[in-house]
DNA sequence: AATTCTTACAACCGCCGGACT
DNA sequence: AAGTCCGGCGGTTGTAAGAAT
């Protein structure tokens, strides 16, 4: 039983046309989205059905934002892709009206190029000042320090399992089942959001596997459902910052950059795509 | 003015995982 | 359980436009 071929038989390929554009959009506008494949057919285009979904997402869609990637952006996705890494589509999340193509290209074409020529203020690239460059050396040395002593932890974790609940809280942390051999003992792997937050709050040091590993496992707390959140008075501080629709990359996502703010005398609020919780 | 080189970015491609049958 | 569909993601490529020679 062979696979039905994924796009018609005479794809066009290339540069979209206007006319494909509006064909497009009008489908999209008057059916809805999803079905990409079949949609590329019923409208009567000759494109694949990804080719659709791509054009429509990054650059028909109403709300898109062209132009120009602002200061305050480019220092966003810097600040971004040091937590989180290639993860675009995450870090075009957090800006409104950008697309994870067109920041991925950006970075590639722009930041990358940048912070090579300048590797130590890649970490903090706000316009510096003296006390500024001070705390970014002092941040690096850390870093360094920290990356000598660790091997490089795994991007991304395929497999989850839960192997520790916390008393109490009526919540479970996935670990990750794919770690590196010899990097971590099980104590370490079973690290929770819980005790994370907790690092946040007592502020500790910045150290860039750490936040990347964290996110990983967060998003995979999120990828198995977990959305209850803790009741430990002991925590009570840390949670304060939770919603109803506790989404803990989001959460934790506000906290690091708020924290970053913090530490760089800057206000962050303009970055957070959530407003306080209520 | 012609040619070559560089840059920017739109689009393609392969892989993966969840949903469905 | 296995096969297939489908959407999402990130790496890579193709090419137009501008800069340099």
């Amino acid at each position: 039983m062979g696979r039905i071929p994924c796009c018609p038989k005479e794809i066009v390929k290339g540069a979209w046309s206007t006319e494909e554009d509006e064909i497009l959009s009008q489908f999209v506008t008057t059916h809805g989205e999803g079905k990409w494949h079949k949609l590329a057919l019923k409208a009567g285009l000759k494109r694949c059905g990804k080719s659709c979904r791509q054009r429509w997402l990054n650059y028909l869609k109403p709300g898109i934002k062209r132009g120009e990637i602002s200061l305050d952006e480019e220092d966003m996705i810097i600040r971004l892709h040091r937590l989180l890494g290639n993860r675009w589509t995450l870090i075009a999340k957090r800006l409104p009206g950008r697309t994870d193509n067109e920041i991925k290209n950006y970075w590639n074409t722009n930041l990358s190029k940048k912070l090579k020529k300048q590797p130590t203020l890649s970490s903090w690239p706000l316009s510096p000042s003296l006390e500024h460059n001070h705390k970014c050396e002092q941040v690096e040395k850390t870093r360094q320090t920290h990356v000598a002593l660790e091997a490089h932890l795994p991007r991304r974790v395929k497999d989850v399992q839960y192997n520790k609940t916390l008393q109490n809280q009526g919540y479970s942390s996935p670990s990750c089942s794919n770690e590196r051999e010899g990097s971590r003992n099980s104590d370490e792997a079973t690290n929770t959001l819980n005790d994370y937050l907790i690092d946040i709050d007592q502020n500790k040091e910045f150290i860039e596997d750490d936040f990347s590993s964290k996110v990983l496992e967060i998003e995979d707390q999120k990828r198995v459902g977990l959305t209850k959140s803790p009741t430990s008075t002991t925590l009570s501080n840390q949670y304060h910052i939770l919603t109803s629709k506790f989404d803990p990359l989001e959460t934790f996502l506000d906290v690091e950059l708020e924290r970053m703010a913090s530490f760089m005398g800057h206000n962050e609020e303009n970055y957070c795509n959530r407003g306080p919780p209520s």
